[in-house]
DNA sequence: TTACAAGTTGAAGTGAACTTGAAGTCAATG
DNA sequence: CATTGACTTCAAGTTCACTTCAACTTGTAA
């Protein structure tokens, strides 16, 4: 009634690789119970969970950031339908200002590079104000930051 | 009449770290003269070029890619406004696939994972045709992978 | 009993995009 | 002349999200 499934069950039915998925266990995103053999069992709502992180990385989210929404989700009890679209709720918005950001490069595109008046004082094409959203590589600065005044430029890659 | 940079006047305006500009110049994005002590001495064209990288980041390309569209400047002469909307014209395109993939994404929030119909298998969010223009992070395969016949996984963390 | 597939762990490697650190150069200033 | 500041190079370190490898265990099939 419960069929538990095998890690490469898993991997095959969500296309998570079985060594991203031990990763994700370490990570403690996702847990398992062990056959007698040691071996990794899990219950099929893992795949949710899964399906739930791999979107959440699509949109942008680091797995630290994931591994903070998902443990908003409640212990107790298994997620229903509506924990689930609580977490997701918030991520709309998410999803909501990137598109603005990549409205405005795509006009910033034309607009700026492409009639030449590209300055990378004064043409705030990517939204330097939303730091925080950045998805992807990329400087860790970027117009509009500290114009005179000289700040620390912060140490290792990426601020977390 | 042509006072050239100093990288920190270019890091300054250009809101790129000094290091990460002496980077860009290894991997041949950038090109700088130099003074007789042997410090680096920018035109201020290279604004426009650094204001194109960043630019690029942010829609999602990578370094290597960045370096082919640049290569794809004339190298006889100055670039001008044509020569730079031309280049940027071609990204309009990736930038509106991803959009269209951010509505996807919004779209399948609240009616996929919102509902609790959410199967990996069945519930093709993230447009896994669409591997190639892959941003950010994220597992190597996802939903739409080889359905049953065992395909090789990757070696390498990227596929490039 | 042997063989094999499927799994385990821990450590080390990978690629991207940088940053940091050490040691040195050069020009100007006190 | 000594020092300071801005810069140089080269090597090594960092984070993220994994993958790969080596050595080992278990369960099933021939």
């Amino acid at each position: 009634m419960f069929p538990l499934l095998t890690i490469a069950e898993v991997a095959r039915r969500s296309g998570v690789a079985a060594s991203a998925l031990r990763y994700y266990e370490e990570l403690g995103l996702i847990r398992s119970e062990r056959a007698g053999s040691g071996h990794r069992r899990y219950p099929r709502a893992v795949l949710r969970r899964i399906a739930f992180i791999v979107f959440a990385q699509r949109i942008g989210l680091s797995l630290g950031e994931i591994g903070t929404e998902l443990s908003r989700l409640p212990p107790d009890r298994a997620p229903v339908r509506d924990d689930w679209s609580l977490l997701s709720r918030a991520w709309t918005a998410r999803i909501d200002e990137r598109i603005a950001e990549l409205h405005r490069l795509r006009a910033g595109l034309t607009e700026c590079i492409g009639c030449g008046c590209l300055s990378l004082e004064r043409c705030r094409l990517a939204n330097p104000m939303d730091r925080a959203a950045a998805l992807g590589p990329g400087p860790r600065h970027w117009i509009g930051d500290p114009p005179q005044g000289r700040r620390r430029r912060g140490a290792g890659p990426r601020p977390g």
